[in-house]
DNA sequence: AACAATACTGACCAAACGGTCAAGTTTTTT
DNA sequence: AAAAAACTTGACCGTTTGGTCAGTATTGTT
C-alpha cells in the first residue's frame, strides 16, 4: 500500500519532469530545428538548470527521438478516425476533421514532424516503411473497394491521402504565413470552422461525394 | 571591344563561382535546415575551401538569404501563370500544372522555404507581408468575383489557395516520405503525370469547375 | 535516526563552428 | 614588363555547443 504510493510518486515526479522537457523541447525544435536547438535553451523554456535536463535524458539526440515519437503516436491515434467501416463519406469527412484539429491543438508537433521527413526522416524512417506504409496501403486498398463500388470517383488513392495529409497539415506548418496573410492575426474559431468546411467541401466534391 | 570581354569575364567568374555555391547551399540547407548546416559541408559541396566561400558571401546568413531571395522569385515567376484573364478553369489549371512542375525541378528550393515558414519566416517577413499579400490578395478578389458570378461553386478563396499551394508543395517537401512509401523508389514520369492529374481533378471538380 | 536512492546543479571541457587573415597565385590593366 | 586587382587557401582564433562530473540536497526506506 505505502510502497505502492512511494513507488507511484517516484515515479510521478520523473515522468512528470520529462513531460516538461519535452514539452518545451518540442517547442524548441520546431522553432530552430533539430541543430538550431540548444539544450541550454530547452532547459530555459523548461525552466530548469541544463544539467538537470541532461539527468533526465542522456544526449540531445535521445529528447528529439522521444518528442517525434510522440508526434507519431499523435499521428496513428488520428489515423484510426479513418474508419473504412463508415463508409467514404462519413470516413474522410471524419479523417479530415481529426487532422484539422490536430493541426490546431499540435501546431509544434506537425512542425517538427515536417522538418524531420523534410530533412530525410534520419530518425523515423523505421514508422514510414512499418507503421506508415500499412496503414496507408490498407486505406488505399479500401478507396479503391469504394471506387470498384461506384461509391466516389476514380481517382488515385494514394494521392487523395496526399492532399488530405499536406492540406490539413498546411495549417499548422505554415501558420506563421497563414497569420500574416490573416494581418498578422491567428485564426479565431470561426476561421477555423470555415477552414475545416472549406477543405473537406473541396475534397468531398472533388472524389464525387457531397457533404452531409 | 577587348575591355568589354575582361569586363565581361570577370563578371562571369565571381557570378559563376556563386552560383557553384549557392547551388550547394540551397541543398544543404534544404537537408539540415539553417544552422545545422555547415560552411563547411557548403563548401565540401561547392568542392571548394570553405575559405572561398566566405571570400564571394561574408557570412552563412547572407548566403542564406540569397538561397532564399531566390526562392521567392522562382515561386513569384510562377505565380503569373495564375493568369485571371483566362478564367477560373484555365488560370487554376495552368497555376497547378506550373507549382506542380516545380515541386518536381526544384525540390530543395521548396524545402528551404518550408523551413523558413515554419521557423517563423526570419528573414522573407517582409517578403510575405510585401508581394505575397499583395498577390494573394488580388488572386482572392478575382477568385470571388467569378463565385459572384456563378462560374464556380462560392469558397472560400483563401483556403482555395493554401490548399493549391499545400497539395502541390507536398510533392517536394515531403518527397522523402512520398519515396518511402512509393517502395524507396522517385515517381516516375507517369507518376509526376498522375499526381499532377489527380490535384487538378479533385480540385477543378470540387470547387464546381470539370478539367477539359 | 541512519541509510540509500534519487534528484539537482555550478563549474568545467573537448570538439566544432563561423569567420579572419596573411601570404600566395592568377588574371587584368597600364 | 610591371603594377594592380582579383582570386585562392592553409592556418588560425574566439565563441558556442553538447555533454560530464563531483558534490550537494531532497526524498524514501528501514
Amino acid at each position: 500500500m505505502k510502497n505502492d504510493t512511494i513507488s507511484f510518486q517516484k515515479f510521478a515526479k520523473r515522468s512528470q519532469n520529462q513531460k516538461i522537457i519535452l514539452d518545451a523541447a518540442e517547442k524548441v525544435f520546431a522553432e530552430a530545428g533539430f541543430a538550431g536547438a540548444t539544450t541550454q535553451l530547452i532547459a530555459d523554456v523548461a525552466n530548469l538548470p541544463k544539467a538537470n535536463v541532461h539527468y533526465y535524458f542522456k544526449t540531445k539526440q535521445d529528447i528529439y527521438r522521444q518528442v517525434v515519437y510522440n508526434i507519431f503516436d499523435i499521428w496513428m491515434e488520428a489515423a484510426s478516425a479513418f474508419d473504412t467501416e463508415l463508409g467514404p463519406r462519413e470516413a474522410l469527412s471524419r479523417y479530415i476533421d481529426k487532422k484539422m484539429d490536430l493541426a490546431r491543438s499540435h501546431p509544434y508537433g506537425s512542425k517538427v514532424w515536417a522538418s524531420e521527413i523534410i530533412q530525410g526522416a534520419p530518425i523515423i524512417q523505421d514508422y514510414l516503411e512499418g507503421q506508415l506504409k500499412e496503414w496507408s496501403k490498407d486505406r488505399c486498398m479500401h478507396i479503391q473497394r469504394w471506387i470498384d463500388n461506384g461509391e466516389m470517383d476514380k481517382i488515385d488513392p494514394e494521392h487523395l491521402l496526399y492532399m488530405i495529409w499536406s492540406t490539413t497539415q498546411h495549417y499548422a506548418d505554415f501558420a506563421h504565413q497563414i497569420e500574416t496573410l490573416n494581418s498578422g492575426k491567428p485564426f479565431s474559431d470561426l476561421q477555423w470552422q470555415t477552414a475545416k468546411v472549406s477543405v473537406k467541401t473541396i475534397i468531398l466534391k472533388g472524389v464525387g461525394l457531397s457533404l452531409t
